[in-house]
DNA sequence: TATGAATGAGCCTTCATTCAT
DNA sequence: TATGAATGAAGGCTCATTCAT
């Protein structure tokens, strides 16, 4: 692919973000698409062989992108309750600087159907979860953390995190970071081997 | 309003929530809603003024039916703690027996917008998170709950459960009723007074 | 017909000429009449077959109004100058007290066409042109008036009093009754014998 | 702009000329006027954002044709009464040439509105007015013509003029020739400073 | 590589009219 | 005498996509 081809779909594609988060994916129209990134609608029928083709290559570029941010934070923590610390503040700190990014890529995996009526992209919206479970699994044979039912604990988490973007979007003068310490305090006393006594 | 009218406007209701919930909010046209009643377009058209009024007699009849249900659970609980495993455990046992309610409710909260690109619902959905919040706080000041911060507490609680329908709508073969003694027990742990020793 | 029958097509052609007065005839739907009337649509399509004819009772009710008004004031003008004046004068007095029925009349005239296109009610249009027409051709054969196209004569002097309509619901603060002394002061010169020499 | 747009434009003006003079403005939907310019419908939303801007572009492209049409005439004349004889003469003379722009103009102009009711193109209708009130009153500056209200003697001529048109439409055998020498007359009588004794 | 032009399908809404009550 | 209920047709408009250049 040329030089020219990569640039141009990049731009398209930050498009599309800038226009999914800002006004929804309902409304995020080829046309508006198109109008954001200030070229004629025909260049990404061009460059994408498909509304759904441009959206997908949306939600690639968005989860590599946060992937790839997240997983040298992981990999530095030896415990299991470690890496689940840092799996939320990384995932609130990218958040955080990424906003539009993350916003795009909800509304985008949430909304985008078929023709029959099916969420196309429900199955990436599953890969950070399975991220999850690994740790939480580690963390459980290592004796770190109790015995919970880790999907549920799992799910919990990352609509946790949903939560506070959510919270943030609607709230922007929330402290993400504090937000962020608060979520590390409630999951490890949810985890933590140690019942108290009652 | 005459017998005629009521069962009608029910029955578009009805047949609104279930194409919502089967094809998502993007694809629930008039014409398909109409098709789901077995009914002519205009006579959506008849008995509600708007597809905007179709929808927000949607959500009031869904977010009512809802509380209704809710409310008599809530008050039997003496303590904080167990009203909050009562909201818990009653949420998820009215989404297991009107899931296509909820997952219709969600749709629409989450994606009709006005012109300007406003989400019009925003407010509906923050109903039960203050109805969390006024738990927790009297939790709190009874000394029954650490000191959290209330708000974040809420989100969680609120879209721990959301989660659950997420997970319950991709493997319908969860069992709604373990899930939520999953998180009646994660909640009690990281809400309770004692904090284990470390 | 009943004295109820009566009633309610006076009250329903009343609302007709109100609504078509108020919005032009474009928007003039028969909710909208109904609205008006206070009344239920039905209610029209009881009393009147058709939408034409509804229109065609406002026609005729204003038009032999409008007749029934000038008719005495005419015929007491013994000279064809007379009549002139007193034709341009009655008129303007009349539009000056029923403003809302000539407008409606208008817009009905100028606009109701049937499947064709054709305007069903033009020769209508026509009426007050006629009665001109025998004034003023009874001018000539006097003596009285000079040797003009009495055809464009008639039409001139029609067209000048809409012109005054058209002026005054422009600018209500016209005085209609200056304007009708203009007007007759220029139809007297533009008619008289005595052409002024050059 | 390119040719083919220019060109396509152009058709689809031409087009709704066609249409609403032949069919009126109330029964010009934007199918009639595709198919009469034997195109898709979506071609003129193509082309033009709204139907209210293919009319507003149909009243101009109309307008200042005839204002072309009739400049020249006008500035050769060099009294006061000569201008309002060539008024009268040529804006008739383009009407016999131009009859079915001209009565598309004035459709439109008479009957589309806006949201609230307005008409939108009120003042285009005025133009032509404050045209022959400038030359009226240089007439009256000048000593040319009696002392009359200028605004009605202009209201008056441009409304003969419509009732020219009226006329012809009605009659298509109205020789407008002729015509235009009467109404010439008749204003030159109607505006002449020598009053007739009495 | 880019794009202007065109299109058919579908959107929501309004409308005059019909019909059973 | 009145009307609530229903309907099909048509309205203007937006959309993703296709195609020739």
């Amino acid at each position: 692919m040329s030089f020219i081809q990569t640039a141009r779909r990049a731009q398209i594609i930050e498009a599309a973000i800038e226009t999914v988060a800002a006004i929804g994916y309902g409304q995020a129209s080829l046309a508006r698409i198109a109008g954001q990134a200030e070229i004629s609608k025909s260049v990404i029928s061009y460059h994408f062989s498909n509304k759904e083709d441009l959206l997908e290559k949306v939600v690639e570029q968005v989860l590599s992108d946060w992937n790839a941010s997240m997983r040298p934070l992981l990999e530095a923590e030896p415990t299991a309750a470690g890496r689940l610390a840092a799996y939320i503040r990384s995932r609130l700190a990218y958040l955080r600087e990424n906003r539009r990014r993350v916003v795009a890529l909800t509304e985008i995996i949430m909304n985008h159907r078929d023709a029959d009526g099916r969420l196309v992209f429900a199955e990436r919206d599953a890969e950070p979860v399975d991220e999850l479970l690994a740790i939480l699994r580690a963390g459980q044979s290592a004796g770190e953390f109790r015995a919970f039912d880790s999907m549920v604990l799992a799910m919990t988490v990352t609509q946790a995190l949903e939560g506070a973007m959510t919270r943030w979007a609607e709230q922007p003068e929330t402290d993400l970071a504090t937000y962020a310490e608060e979520l590390v305090t409630l999951f490890r006393l949810a985890t933590d081997t140690q019942e108290p006594e009652r």
